[in-house]
DNA sequence: ATGGTGGTTAGACCA
């Protein structure tokens, strides 16, 4: 019997000073599963009980004063996995689950990849320098993941838009960090080690433009449209089959206060 | 070449 599993992701910048927002989401979408990047809410502050009475009673979470933190949040029961410690710091930049039982299972990935800083120089600049580490990681943890979990989905707030069609000009910003060609290569060989099929890509394949986040500092988005696709949904190779539809939720972008990436869903047949 | 905006949290730090 065809089971349909719907995942979306999407970087808050805040959960609790959008929680308005998530929950119009759920309410409105209703996915099965929703991963949250830039939490920025320790665990013990993270509003459980409001997703919980929105039908969202599964959770992992993983979460830090500040900044970063991720959460899982799930329709369908979970069983929460161990969080890594990427690039030995315990910054919570990742949170994974197994969702459903037996041969149906899959295993669900959520990563939050540094941003890099503005100079795209490793010598110069230590943030970027974490990011090309945590991208090498990344590649690593690819490798095992395609021998050992093949019906995998790592979703997240990657920070590299890596195919020309992914920014507003690949000319423009070949120098600017999240398409320089270091993070862009290094993001493609992190596919490559995993067999992961870019979902959003499979669905919308280029030159069509695609995007997922708008810069709080230019005005006008909407009509400039100057945006990037940072958020990625990545379906292991037992996956990839069971692709059905996707979605990129661009009329979030313009709600009041809004956070300045929008959610991204797709919806997969698992069995 | 620069500065533009936003969140956390109380002066920077990060995106």
């Amino acid at each position: 019997m065809a089971d349909t599993l719907s995942v979306v992701t999407w970087n808050i910048n805040s959960v609790r000073l959008r929680l308005d927002q998530v929950l119009r989401f759920l309410t409105e979408q209703q996915p099965d599963v929703l991963c949250l990047q830039e939490t920025k809410c320790p665990n013990d502050l993270f509003p459980k009980g409001a997703f919980e009475k929105a039908g969202y009673r599964h959770q992992a979470i993983m979460g830090m004063k500040g900044y970063n933190g991720v959460a899982i949040l799930s329709r369908r029961p979970l069983e929460p996995l161990s969080a890594r410690e990427m690039c030995g710091k315990p910054d919570a930049r990742h949170i994974a689950a197994r969702i459903g039982e037996g041969a149906g299972a899959v295993t669900l990935h959520n990563f939050y990849v540094p941003a890099g800083g503005d100079i795209p120089d490793p010598e110069a600049n230590p943030k970027f320098a974490h990011k090309l580490d945590f991208v090498k990681e990344l590649q690593v943890f690819s490798e095992e993941a395609r021998r050992t979990e093949p019906r995998a989905i790592l979703v997240g707030d990657l920070n590299i838009a890596p195919l020309e069609h992914d920014v507003w000009s690949h000319k423009k910003l070949l120098d600017i960090v999240s398409h320089t060609p270091i993070e862009t290569n290094g993001l493609m060989d992190v596919i490559a080690a995993g067999e992961w099929g870019d979902a959003m890509r499979l669905l919308k394949p280029e030159p069509e433009k695609v995007y997922s986040w708008w810069s709080y500092r230019s005005p006008d988005w909407e009509t400039r449209d100057l945006g990037r696709r940072l958020d990625h949904v990545w379906l292991g190779r037992d996956l990839v089959g069971g692709l059905q539809s996707g979605r990129i939720f661009r009329e979030t972008r313009g709600w009041e206060r809004p956070s300045d990436h929008v959610p991204v869903r797709i919806d997969l047949e698992i069995d």
